[in-house]
RNA sequence: GGUGCCAUAGCUCAGUUGGUAGAGCAACGGACUGAAAAUCCGUGUGUCCCUGGUUCAAUUCCAGGUGGCACCA
């Protein structure tokens, strides 16, 4: 029989942890966390890591599986994704991912090519260049090295910039030299379920939920990790702005509204990538069981 | 009960010497293949409280009403 990877994807805070926990449970099989700040031991509270009881009752991998102080991406997740995948179908057929993160999402599903891994020594010289030349060299640059990727990357962002250059200076192949691959064939089919209710309703519980975590201690745990808060890993909503409170910069209600607000644009964003993916199917959360009789027709 | 002030975007407010209006924040839309909870781009969304009056024309002026605030009783 051909194994199954069932996807449960929708906005922060709408309910995914317990919703992927019901359908692992009723399918009696295991969780994969698709979630880029779940990965670190330290960060829990402000990411709304599954607590010891959830993480009891059904079996979830990456999670808490890496620390902030390690370097980590995209194409990180995917190996260690499909690993996981492949040691589960070794007794089941069928397997839940569940999460947020949608390049990580994507990651698995549809595959992303494989490109060099760039020293961070390349990195930190081509980010300095940004910072003290501005970014129109860069670009200026990029034209010359890759015109292919120059006519369709964003010239605003420079992360994009930068990346290419990396890629190139770390390999001497072009950017788009790498983007050629034919989509990535999986061996398991993939049933995606997405969560979203209306917005008012979700930026009401995005709202009670930050208040939840700066009651559970938050404020505590960023303290704990503040002398790391110039790492990507801490560069998350929730953090940053207790980062800044602490450096005084703002006043704990004026960072608390900040990681409100910063939720709510994160969900936005989330929002905008899952409708583009015409492979969803969405749903109420309230409606599990709705959900797990479509789950049910669906792997017949 | 009387007097005064106020009523414009989701919020705080500006403004129109009468020609249907604009800032900040919030919000909304979008892009995105190794930093993705990141990064980047775009968008005013409006019965100018209601009803009459004056006027070619009223959100603006006048009257009344309603609601809010303050003070006096």
């Amino acid at each position: 029989m051909q194994k199954k990877l069932i996807v449960i994807v929708g906005p922060t805070g709408i309910g995914k942890t317990d919703i992927a926990i019901a359908v692992a449970k009723h399918l009696k099989t295991e969780i994969i966390s698709a979630d880029s700040r779940q990965i670190f031991r330290e960060l829990q509270i402000g990411t709304a890591t599954p607590n010891s009881q959830q993480l009891h009752t059904v079996k979830h991998h990456l999670i808490k599986n890496h620390s902030i102080q390690e370097y980590y991406n995209a194409s990180m997740y995917e190996l260690e994704a499909l690993n996981e995948l492949s040691n589960i179908y070794q007794t089941n057929s069928i397997a839940v991912m569940s999460g947020g993160s949608m390049l990580y999402v994507d990651a698995v599903c549809k595959g992303i090519d494989d490109l060099p891994s760039v020293d961070l020594k390349i990195r930190n010289e081509i980010t300095c260049r940004f910072e003290t030349e501005g970014i129109n060299n860069l670009r200026f640059e990029l034209k010359k090295i890759d015109p292919d990727y120059y006519a369709t990357v964003d010239l605003k962002n420079h992360k994009r910039i930068i990346h290419a250059l990396e890629v190139y200076y770390q390999s001497g192949k072009t950017y788009s030299s790498f983007m050629t691959k034919p989509k990535k064939q999986r061996e398991f089919d993939i049933i995606k379920i997405g969560l979203n209710t209306n917005r008012e309703i979700l930026h009401q519980r995005i709202n009670q939920r930050v208040d939840q975590m700066i009651d559970d201690g938050l404020i505590d745990e960023a303290r704990s990790v503040y002398q790391y808060k110039t790492l990507n890993s801490l560069n998350t909503v929730g953090y940053r702005e207790l980062f800044d409170h602490f450096d005084g910069n703002i006043s704990l209600e004026t960072a608390i509204e900040l990681i409100k607000r910063n939720t709510r644009r994160y969900a936005r964003r989330q929002i905008t990538w899952f409708n583009k993916d015409q492979s969803i199917t969405w749903f109420e959360p309230k409606n599990v069981s709705e959900i797990i009789s479509f789950i049910e027709q669906r792997i017949q």
